[in-house]
DNA sequence: CTGAAAGCGCTAACAT
DNA sequence: ATGTTAGCGCTTTCAG
């Protein structure tokens, strides 16, 4: 930072006050045409860049906003975060992007930071249920919204996706089709969305008269390789299922290779649905059936919530915002041979 | 940000100086452990947490840096986003995430924005070929990386891809295989590392006889729709192409879907390759044949060249770091049938 | 309509 | 070994 050019450099070259030089870079008092042209003309003369570090520590403000998602490399929290820069960015606010890498640890650290940093507004996909850190942050009176997560003692508003509904329809859709042998491939460990999926999933059996099979249910990772090995797991079986569910699109993916590598079909051999319907999901083959997540939607409701609590306009209620979540069928699922 | 205690409440309640408080704080002179313990102390009662805005401001460092990337949601910039702050988080640097969504408008908004907020260094991914205002703001003192795009006049280091020898391995192994109609799906415009890889293919063909047909090279999108549309275009082509290289693996993964969508195989009917190696082209159905791009590696050295500004040990000659290429088969290719 | 000046919360030079 | 204090560059109240 060896930026030297600073207010006082404006004003005296302009011959008029400090107070002037702020007033006519935030328009917030009028200032004559012509004393306005003249600073105008000096801030472009000496490429001046004001501070906006002294700003922020004077006015309280910083107009950043934290973002904590697991890993940005998955493609629905590369998606997210694209959707809240891009709203962010429209309303004058940077977004420091953290990646907690599923680790509390590291996600605690980065609360630390932000909080340090002094940023705005935190919006975050938590790693855990544990609210008592989040609890402390809301406490403090810093604005935090939770995404995508069900975080039951959170102080806070969240936007949520109507998991239960999501993996209900798929199951449905898939007994639609005939089939009973339906796997679950579920994430690495439980967490109360994903448990919400899971129920969905045995709900919509249940009510179909069709018996769960425990030995159906089995754990991926967070990557395609984690699907491909559950799949794997699942093959081997007996019997084995004709459909499987997974509880997102990359284990899908990953699920369809390891048949395909066993010299089976998707959808002839096993149907499969995943769930978040990411951009290359359209493209895969067989087009994968899925459960869509609204994701930009789920960023401008977050936002909205967050401006809220940034104008203090927000209900003393907290909030919960369950997004509808809607089947995609496409060729990964078909009728049992 | 309503955080109300400060320095001087800690060291009032510790019966200490700020100054001692502040050093315990960053650990920069010696302090006696019973005067350490006794800020500590009061520091977790009164839930302190340093205001890190004033602390930039006085130190002139903020310990964030600015990533500005084409569009995070393109799986290749995500992952080195996520690399990057990999990096930067363990050496205590935060990073503010920007798209310029391939807008120089956006780009240059954001740029003054970050250099505003007084960001300890920038990495960037251009969106062309200008070096104007990237100068500018080397030569104002701001540490600057350029990554994955040539900019021929930047007066600052940059890191790079062999992207030459990337398409010319792509096009070389698709000759051995027997093709000599071979296709190119290009980037929607021109910058100089496309035209690079454009290189690379050209003079591949020509090394080998093959007479480089214009017709075949066709421009696409920036994501899978727009690869399935140039291969469409290039469906319609006679003579068809046997084989395709895409400028990215997206573009390839769009055009495996609109060949499959004409009832052709991949790799039987066409052999496709792809550019930049993303994690779901080892999953893809066929898996794709494409040229490994180092994300990791890359975001490692950017980071580093960074470092050696923001110590001041940078050289002054700018450096140019190429990083080499590596063309990984897998099973979209195959012998021309 | 414009200016003077206090102070945001911290760091670090200087003093003891 | 610790304390005092002058700013960092800005915003904003108060004065005129």
């Amino acid at each position: 930072m060896i930026f030297i050019i600073t207010i006082r450099d404006i004003a005296k070259r302009a011959g008029v006050s400090v107070a002037t030089v702020s007033h006519v870079i935030n328009n917030t008092r009028f200032v004559s045409e012509e004393l306005r042209e003249k600073v105008r003309k000096v801030m472009e003369e000496l490429d001046y860049h004001p501070n906006l570090v002294a700003g922020s520590l004077r006015r309280k403000k910083t107009n950043t906003i934290g973002l904590i998602v697991p890993d940005n490399s998955n493609p629905v929290f590369a998606e997210l975060s694209r959707a809240i820069e891009d709203i962010g960015f429209s309303s004058g606010y940077s977004v420091i992007l953290c990646n907690s890498a599923y680790n509390l640890d590291k996600e605690i650290k980065y609360v630390r930071v932000l909080r340090s940093k002094r940023v705005d507004g935190l919006i975050i996909i938590p790693t855990t249920v544990q609210a008592t850190y989040i609890n402390q942050l809301v406490d403090s009176g810093l604005p935090v919204i939770i995404l995508d997560r069900t975080v039951p003692d959170a102080k806070t508003d969240s936007v949520l996706l109507d998991n239960y509904q999501g993996t209900y329809d798929a199951t449905v859709h898939l007994i639609k089709l005939g089939h009973s042998l339906i796997a679950y491939i579920d994430r690495p460990f439980d967490l109360p969305h994903s448990l919400d999926r899971l129920r969905g999933y045995r709900k919509a059996l249940e009510e179909n008269g069709i018996q769960l099979k425990d030995e159906l249910i089995v754990r991926g990772g967070f990557d395609y390789e984690g699907g491909a090995e559950a799949m794997q797991k699942l093959l081997k079986r007996k019997p084995t299922p004709t459909a499987v569910i997974a509880f997102n699109d990359i284990s899908a993916i990953g699920a369809i290779r390891a048949i395909e590598d066993c010299e089976l079909k998707v959808p002839q051999d096993i149907s499969i649905v995943g769930f978040d319907d990411i951009p290359q999901s359209s493209f895969t083959t067989p087009r994968l059936t899925t459960v869509h997540f609204p994701k930009y939607r789920m960023a401008e409701v977050a936002f909205e919530l967050l401006q809220k609590k940034l104008e203090g306009t927000s209900s003393d209620r907290r909030a919960e915002i369950v997004l509808p979540l809607r089947l995609v069928v496409r060729e990964s699922t078909a009728k049992i041979g």
